[in-house]
RNA sequence: GGCCCCAUCGUUUAGCGGCCUAGGACGGCGCCCUUUCACGGCGUUAACACGGGUUCGAAUCCCGUUGGGGCUACCA
């Protein structure tokens, strides 16, 4: 673009508190781990400057938006503790914050954009452009060329005597359009490379084009942070800006940036289609807030070159858009899933144990409210799994055996088919050996020196072999927390009666 | 077809002209610790897509090629 054009529309230069930014998805479907990543970036920008953050809802399509979807934004934010100072629920000076609700707005600023020449009445479908495209040896696919600009007042009258009702289009501007995009430096459309868009339908209904740099303007964004998907649609709304410029209702145009994809397997996007694009379900097998946000952060962004495990704070006070990679990213699960079990470690064990409880209800281990018991023995088994897991939802199978009596512990096929040939013998011994300890004196340490003696010592076996069916014994379970640490919660009697019971079950 | 974007180990990322015989993390492999599985510790594996420039010097700057991806809707 030229010289004066750009000193008649200029880019928004806010670099502190008065930054202000947006999440604005479309509620359809389920949150993507991509949409939550810009979510993210987009509030960390706004924490790291001091400016706001505003959450917008479009839901313009009343073919694809669901009230569900919405709910399910609104819990996924809250989930990740992703606040916002403006939007939705909230309020703010420039409400509405759902589109639905706002095309008074949207019809008053056509008004003013018709008034002005911007745009302009156009009649052809789409498959008269491609004719005409044809016709003029142009390629199918070019696009509209602007030819309704300057249609008489006669042409008009002429297309509404045949029934139709025109679009309305954007008069793009004849020249270059450039930006400096945050993340990937100057880039520049050539004139011709996008042409007089779709503002609003025949039938009134204004499109997304149109509706997402209006409220933009209107709320003030001075940073579009999104997704690299529109990028290509940049210059049109850079138009735009430039029309609402013109007649007074924005004094700059924002900056923008573009996040790279995330991919999922091979090349591709991950696809909404993916579980793994899927935010909820992540959180069901275990994720907490934090390592989620630690790792899709990691997501075209780092905080220094040795270290991957940082907390929110950290990343705020680091984040800069400009620090943001251009190329995409793979969603990689088991990276993630090792940020998150360092998260878990991170984790206060009291905090931890009560984050456990929803997957010990959702695998049936108990109900809420916890009884005194199970209160109890929550609070002494957590930490011992807390070392030991990366996911919440691996805690049910560690900790499922405590909470139900030995009567009716399962015993895992494998488990089973671990046992050495003298369990009897090993099972026996210990059982009389256990049964010596005093009740007051039962500890994991005792248990453990007085089954050293007994089977290690006194029978000369090897640990491994020891254990294991006091394992298959106490859990069920080939794998299982720590065996004494287990035999001190469960108490003597419990212990006693299961080691006996696996006795009498591998008789028969 | 046109336009735009991207390119460092398998993955993610450090690197913003000399500190790079390219660093970290995850993964893989091996060892240690150990009552199992983990956790933790130690070691190891493995990358600058290619070709031209610019420069005393390039992973870093420029151009091209190749390979990916996106847009090209009266969806968002």
């Amino acid at each position: 673009m030229s010289m004066s054009e750009t000193i008649a529309h200029p880019f928004s230069t806010a670099t502190g508190t008065d930054v202000r930014v947006r999440f604005c998805p479309s509620p359809t479907g389920t949150p993507h781990v991509g949409l939550i990543r810009t979510a993210l970036f987009n509030w960390a920008y706004a924490r790291h400057t001091g400016g706001t953050f505003i959450f917008r809802i479009e839901d313009t399509d009343p073919a694809r938006d669901t009230e569900e979807s919405f709910v399910q934004l609104l819990d996924a934010l809250r989930w990740l503790r992703l606040d916002w100072d403006e939007g939705v629920e909230v309020g703010g000076p420039h409400g509405p914050y759902r589109q639905s609700e706002r095309y008074d707005i949207y019809a008053d600023v056509i008004e003013k954009l018709k008034a002005s020449g911007h745009i302009y009445e156009s009649f052809a479908t789409g498959e008269e452009i491609e004719v005409r495209n044809v016709a003029r040896g142009r390629d199918p696919k070019a696009g509209y060329d602007n030819f309704e600009r300057d249609l008489s007042d006669e042409q008009k009258a002429a297309f509404r005597a045949e029934g139709r009702s025109p679009a309305l289009r954007l008069k793009v501007p004849d020249t270059d359009i450039s930006f400096d995009d945050l993340v990937r430096g100057e880039i520049t459309f050539p004139a011709g490379s996008f042409s007089d868009f779709v503002v609003v339908r025949p039938n009134g209904h204004p499109l997304y084009p149109f509706v997402n740099p209006v409220d933009d303007a209107m709320m003030g964004v001075t940073h579009v942070l999104r997704g690299e998907d529109l990028l290509s649609s940049t210059p049109r709304q850079i138009a735009l800006y430039h029309a609402l410029i013109d007649i007074g209702l924005a004094t700059f145009v924002p900056r923008f940036g573009h996040m790279p994809y995330v991919m999922g397997e091979g090349n591709k996007k991950l696809s909404k289609r993916d579980p793994e694009s899927n935010l909820f379900h992540h959180r069901a097998r275990g994720f907490v807030p934090e390592g989620l946000v630690n790792y899709l952060s990691l997501l075209g962004w780092s905080l220094a070159s040795d270290r991957d495990v940082f907390t929110i704070d950290e990343m705020i006070a680091a984040f800069d858009v400009v620090d943001v990679l251009p190329n995409p990213a793979r969603f990689d699960l088991k990276k993630a899933e090792s940020l998150n079990g360092d998260h878990i470690r991170l984790l206060d064990p009291a905090d931890f144990a009560a984050r456990v409880i929803p997957y010990l209800v959702a695998a049936g281990d108990v109900t809420e409210p916890l009884s005194e018991v199970q209160q109890a023995i929550l609070e002494a088994a957590a930490p011992l799994v807390q070392e030991r897991i990366a996911l919440l939802g691996e805690a049910p199978g560690m900790l499922g055996f405590l909470f139900i009596g030995g009567d009716s512990l399962v015993y895992q096929p494998d488990a089973l088919a671990s046992l050495p040939k003298n369990s009897q013998e090993i099972l026996a011994a210990s059982t009389a050996a256990l049964l010596d300890i005093p009740e007051a004196e039962w500890t994991h340490d005792r248990v453990h020196t007085t089954l050293t003696e007994t089977l290690i010592d006194g029978l000369a076996l090897k640990p491994r072999v020891a254990f294991g069916p006091l394992r298959v014994a106490v859990s069920g379970r080939r794998i299982s927390p720590p065996l004494f640490e287990s035999m001190e919660i469960l108490g003597k009697a419990e212990s006693v009666l299961r080691l006996t019971r696996l006795a009498a079950h591998t008789l028969e």
